[in-house]
DNA sequence: TTTT
DNA sequence: TTTT
């Protein structure tokens, strides 16, 4: 009866601001920032050039989310992959208000780091050196999820 | 500057009601029907099973909307490839309201038409013949990004 | 320098047979399962519907595929995620060659266990209970990325 | 009976050469690049880095490829939405062969057309007005796709 | 090789 | 064959 559904969502967009992060007493976290996409089309009646702009509320966790606040300086472009959430919450009128924002699952920056204009959090002309926050920079989120060993050697 | 952008969203569910439409006087039209999705897991720490729903707007123009309202029943699973827009509106207290919903580019039943539980639009135990409406019903939309004919002799 | 890049393939179809697997001395084990895609259009042309048929490898590993071999029968529907990897080998002749496989990183059973055509290995009128297989069949792979408990009270 | 499958693949990624046209009689055309796409994790056991290439066959028709040829230099990062197809052929041993290729169906040119390390074709220092290459520069292509006018005014 |  |  309850076979599968998904809720996924892909975006390749720009931050609009800075990681702002929240910390929980039991040691968990969650960061959240803006992501502008953009589309553009021409009018097809008045022919005129129209150009709209989408922001998403994007909202990462724990360990993914001190990467962000590390890494991801405004203005910089990053691919996000999450699902949709919409929030039930209650104003001071006591009515009914419907947020809707984007739990990110993985993510891969897209803005090469000597380009991104980080402030103070961002790694530049750091030393050299092997654990150097540049070569820390991860191209890509959830490392768990990369392959084993036994990856290219199967005889199957 | 304006490098490209990304907004996709990829849901499967199950709608939660008939396609709801609405006719324009310029000739066009939109469908409008709510899509679930479900997410199932255990509480770490109550080790309790939880199961949370997740409803999508799903907003269909068209065409596309009219296949939708056709053969789309209250249940039917369905795969929908969109875009996330959220839309601001006033409410009748003059506060600013927002409103998120998936616009609808692509489509594919998931629901076999026998199984289907449509009500008069649905066709159901229908004579046989080329043209018959479960013969016509399409499994996947956007007929239009259908390769054309020389795709399978390609000398190159 | 090496900002990110992504290699994601998302799949709907049905098997063409059942997971084949092969366990390793370590412990491991990986499952193997062609997956059949169909795309159906009309020759703009002649006017004559073509029907095509697209075959995909798909490589599953460990508990996933010990889950699918489990729970996955030969026409089953169901949603594939992972990423695209070409293995090159040598055949007796000592040329190279290529095979394209799909690396299974997530996946969503599409078939209603009632209909599924499961032999002795499908979980079919068995007893009740919270733990019965047929309650345990997951509908969506990769647990570990379900959310956390304080998911839904977020105070920001 | 037939109800839906799904054949779809995302990439982000660097091209490894220019675009290699071919013109057909008929007036359409197709267009050949490369896609290379890097995962890189550690090996468990051993500790250390391991970086991995993937290379992606693209191909792209008609209009599309026009524009990937013009503005897509070697090394460009580029996003690539399409479908896999492996192609059958017999080798001069009359061997059968097989060969996969992503047949692109949209794109997104992710690198600034300012750093882009075109050769004549890339539009670069060009002058200003509405019609230059460089305002052309296509973000997103299938503009047919684009929404029509009457986008952002629905009274529902 | 094969699914619907 | 190749990109970063």
């Amino acid at each position: 009866m309850a076979s599968g559904t998904l809720n996924k969502v892909m975006l390749i967009g720009h931050t609009g601001d800075e990681v702002k992060m929240h910390y929980f007493e039991g040691g968990g976290c969650i960061g959240r920032f803006p992501l502008a996409t953009n589309e553009e089309y021409v009018n097809r009646t008045t022919g005129e050039r129209v150009s709209n702009t989408e922001w998403h509320n994007i909202v990462v966790r724990n360990k993914a989310a001190e990467v962000c606040e590390k890494y991801l300086n405004k203005g910089d472009k990053v691919y996000i992959e999450g699902r949709i959430k919409t929030r039930k919450w209650t104003d001071d009128k006591g009515m009914d208000r419907y947020s809707t924002e984007i739990q990110c699952l993985d993510f891969t920056f897209l803005t090469p780091k000597e380009q991104s204009q980080g402030g103070g959090a961002q790694p530049q002309g750091q030393m050299s050196g092997v654990s150097t926050p540049a070569q820390q920079q991860p191209a890509v989120a959830k490392p768990s999820q990369a392959p084993d060993d036994n990856d290219d050697d199967l005889p199957f």
